[in-house]
DNA sequence: TGTAAAATCCGTAGTAGCTACAGGTTCAAG
DNA sequence: CTTGAACCTGTAGCTACTACGGATTTTACA
């Protein structure tokens, strides 16, 4: 009832398979126990942390953030950790949200000033050689 | 004068020694001439492109579009390909800049409600568990 | 129960865009 | 002429998967 192949877990967890093997082959989900003829057998709870996995990776968390959360959800070190991490990732992505707003009216400024002629001068390409700082 | 080794065009151009080799190799930036020794001998052609290259790598332009951008620099395409090239770029990023959007609000409102005590249930653990699509 | 098709197995290699070595050679300053 | 910095090549490693090939197992149907 509560167990599943490799295949149902992974549209349960929207997971390709090949990506649900590679996380047992990191060590970052547990090994689930085989048929005689050795093929996976899951539970819920492989279900769970899988999605907490995938959750955490949507959020940009790299894999050994998450293997660290996971630690933490068993382990007994209460929110703050946890906390400091989530803030942490959150610093991160502000930062690469800052640097891809440059990237982004640098690139739709000067789009818009080329006329899309055929002159031969062309302001993209002159941004491009241009080595001033972002 | 205007010849320099590797190592000046590296602190010219502000690109790691390898990179500047990884990209004559996969025949992003020509290959130099070189010293009867065989080491390799830049000129100031040889520096504009590699700035273009940092530079559009700068703007997230992968490197198959900085190929095509500079074989346009060559050719005789006028604006309107590239236009079409760095617009393309500008609305990858957009939506980039979108999606960790999300994210940091997720992350950073989530955080927000956690009060880093030793309660055992924590916000953002409950975040990650939840499968709620973003 | 037999069989055919779908699912799964494992291991390896490939992806992007570098970065980091090891072990050797060449260049430039004094 | 020596010494140390810079350079050479080639290979392996990084992150987080993805794709493949060829064998095996499971499952659905007759």
């Amino acid at each position: 009832m509560t167990d599943f192949s490799i295949g149902r877990l992974s549209r349960l967890a929207d997971v390709h398979i090949e990506t649900i093997r590679y996380y047992e082959k990191i060590g970052l989900l547990a090994c689930p126990p085989r048929t005689r003829g050795g093929h996976r057998v899951y539970d819920a709870n492989h279900a769970k942390t899988l999605r907490f996995i995938r959750r955490g990776r949507e959020l940009g968390f790299p894999i050994e953030d998450i293997r660290s959360l996971l630690s933490m959800v068993d382990g007994q070190q209460g929110c703050q950790v946890i906390k400091a991490v989530a803030l942490r990732q959150a610093e991160t992505i502000r930062c690469k949200i800052d640097d891809l707003k440059r990237m982004q009216n640098l690139l739709e400024d000067t789009a818009a000033r080329c006329e899309g002629g055929d002159t031969p001068d062309c302001p993209i390409l002159d941004v491009l050689f241009d080595s001033a700082p972002l």
